[in-house]
DNA sequence: ACACTCTATAACTAGGGAGTTGTATTGATT
DNA sequence: AATCAATACAACTCCCTAGTTATAGAGTGT
């Protein structure tokens, strides 16, 4: 299921077929296609949100469920694409299995889009703000 | 459509309703669905394609299209959404409409998952050629 | 006015994925 | 061995969305 080894091929092939003056713009398909599959697993809430949960330590399957309140079966496929993805590590101790963040980097994806998202709102109360300002000069 | 108060509300209570050792562990759902909307926005390689074209500067959609190879109402509505998440900025000139990177921090996000799934790779190649040297010991 | 180009939008189809329900599997306990 | 609890998986439904086709609108030159 896994193209690893196409991907290194693309990936050596990003460098080669560079027309513009920046590499990053001339991406090869599968690359993007990889990157996107990552987004796409951050890009649900309750996955988001599960991560969230694994944030300080290591939690069972049950404890996760507990804490989300969402169904078992569910659980149960969100920690497998996360763990396909390979944000999650799956550990299992006797009957139970400990799920656990693999790369806390994930994290510091979050932040940055919380930064940014919060940036955007600032902006836009402001704008209301002047607005506002504005709707009253001319009463 | 855009639920900007309720997000400030809901971001005031993130602060205030901790009950674990890390806040971030009890993100409110809201904020939540923000983050992963975002991400969303990111999850499609068509889109992040675009992104990528307009890494070195503005381009207007005909441009785009030509560059990605896209069919035009498709682009176009892929340019509307990353429009809506703030990520490319409108601007018309003429009969043409121009788009631009609105901040450049999605490019980070991007390096970041780059450089993750370029760990992966290593990683998973580390390990088969451990299977591959294993394999020739028992032969 | 007319024709032409560029961009946006509406309507439609097909495919994918989230959530649920039911069941299987595995380890622990008695 | 039997039972119980924890987890995974299969099958199903429903909703969402990417892409396409056709059309509309807006700016430009003749």
């Amino acid at each position: 299921m896994v193209t690893t080894p196409q991907v290194m091929n693309q990936h050596a092939s990003v460098v080669g077929d560079c027309e513009d003056d920046c590499m990053l713009s001339k991406l090869s398909p599968a690359a993007l296609q990889l990157v996107a599959e990552f987004f796409k697993v951050l890009s649900e809430s309750s996955r988001l949100q599960i991560v969230c949960r694994l944030r300080n330590g290591p939690k069972n399957v049950s404890e996760i469920i507990e804490l989300t309140g969402l169904g078992q079966a569910n659980v149960s496929k969100h920690l497998k694409i996360l763990a396909q993805a390979g944000i999650v590590t799956r550990e299992q101790q006797g009957v139970c299995v400990f799920y656990q963040i693999a790369n806390p980097f994930v994290f510091d994806l979050c932040e940055l889009v919380c930064n940014s998202l919060a940036q955007q709102i600032q902006q836009q109360t402001a704008q209301q703000a002047a607005l506002d300002e504005f709707r009253q000069t001319i009463r």
